[in-house]
DNA sequence: CACCCTTACTCGTATAGACGAGTAGCTAAG
DNA sequence: CTTAGCTACTCGTCTATACGAGTAAGGGTG
């Protein structure tokens, strides 16, 4: 049957020489824009769109991909397509790791995720050692090994971020860094510990679309790209201690930094 | 006739449950990944791999269209789909705002690209007074109108930063601000010359997929996300004095910037 | 030699049809 | 009342075909 999907759309224009399937994707585009399909609405389905166009499937399909590549729209097979609604962002201060934080006792991400109301997890935690890869190796200073701890951290079920920190093995090793469970502070406190005073961190913030196994990880959906953080911390020596590479899904974070003029 | 795509690509898994065009997809993204082609090497025809495969022209389509939306390859009309090259990128360090790099005279972009060896260009500069959007406008403490300065920013011809900066009208009004050009040094040089001694930046770096307008500004190619950063600068009497609206090419782009750890 | 046209390839767009699989609601059986 | 199954909807996958449009190279014409 198909109904009508309302008077929100309306006609193509034949006299363009803009694709059919774009002019759709135009059309859903505005009205998601301008509010007529709000958050987490469904929309016209593929048939009512076929019907309303007078197109083929495949035409709609294409116009629904393009907005679903854009991040606008994503489908549920066997319930349709909907806005993608905008989860609450988790915003990273650029004081996160600040000393007096570490001090608190709790990790950052619970501390901040509590105070924002949701539920923080931390899951598939793993502690190995291996070899690094050129460019973590590079960062640290070369090391033949290194400690590799692995985690996911999740809010209210949502998996938002990947990360895995990297440290020189004859630093780590033997030391309650390379526990499961680093203790109170996160491993800066237990770095600062044994003796290897914090005294700044370098952060390279990338963007890019994600791999496979990223989108599974962190169960993306399609048009969300990843931000992909990497941080050096350095002791008061000058050595780099520790490398963090985090692969955040971008819909989920905002990073503040704060930069002198001087 | 097409001819066979060499021996670089094995035959589907007709038991697996995966898609016949996941299965694709996975084959050529791993002889991506394996540099069994390499970056800008141009990709099996279409028809090719629907001899190949034997599958029909569709899926084949479908294939290469999840390499595109991943960023791994772009297609030419008229002359095949290639692996994406990956273009040098640009560094941004934190302290490219410093104020020793302002009094050189020179802009900050000028000066880096000219330092990479690459031709800077800026274009379609606009500057004119308009009213504040809601988030700008709270950023610089509500005035009623702004000056705004829009321009694009090209290396060796290729677009790959769109920027804004917007002024409270009642500071930039009638000064060199408000001209195209504005001088050596920039407009942070000229705000310090207005007795606005700048004290610190906050940036706010987010990622997203472009919208069509963006695609179009920044020439972008599918799957390459961009990276939205908004810097808001203020003076020494903590007045909010700029907000700076950025949006870069992902692909072209890391951020790079320095926390202390106290 | 310079230019244009043809030709053969490339991807882009669009149609029509088929079947599969997930979802949700109704209905009939227990 | 509960539940199992039917049914009608949703999107997912795949085939086959057709024509349009951009590109590049060859070959003929001037």
């Amino acid at each position: 049957m198909a109904a009508l999907p309302s008077g929100i759309l309306g006609d193509l224009d034949p006299t363009s020489d803009r694709a059919v399937f774009r002019q759709i994707a135009d059309q859903i585009r505005e009205a998601i824009d301008r509010g007529r399909f709000k958050e987490g609405a469904k929309l016209p389905s593929e048939s009512e769109l076929v019907e309303h166009f007078g197109v083929s499937r495949m035409t709609v399909r294409n116009a629904l991909a393009i907005l679903q590549s854009e991040g606008l729209a994503s489908s549920e097979h066997g319930k349709g397509v909907f806005v993608r609604p905008r989860p609450p962002v988790r915003r990273l201060a650029s004081d996160r790791f600040a000393r007096r934080h570490r001090e608190q006792g709790k990790s950052a991400f619970t501390v901040e995720a509590e105070a924002a109301g949701s539920k923080p997890e931390v899951d598939s935690l793993e502690v190995r050692e291996e070899k690094p890869a050129p460019d973590i190796s590079a960062r640290l200073g070369s090391p033949r090994k290194v400690l590799a701890r692995r985690r996911r951290y999740l809010l209210d079920g949502r998996p938002v971020e990947a990360a895995v920190s990297y440290l020189p093995l004859d630093l780590a090793r033997g030391t309650q860094i390379a526990e499961p469970n680093p203790g109170p502070g996160g491993i800066y406190a237990r770095l600062e510990e044994l003796g290897h005073r914090l005294d700044h961190f370098d952060e390279e913030v990338r963007a890019r679309m994600p791999s496979p196994s990223e989108v599974k990880m962190l169960r993306l959906s399609s048009g969300v790209p990843v931000i992909s953080l990497i941080r050096t911390a350095y002791d008061t020596d000058g050595r780099a201690v520790e490398v963090c590479d985090t692969v955040m899904a971008a819909d989920a974070y905002v990073l503040a930094y704060q930069l002198p003029a001087n």
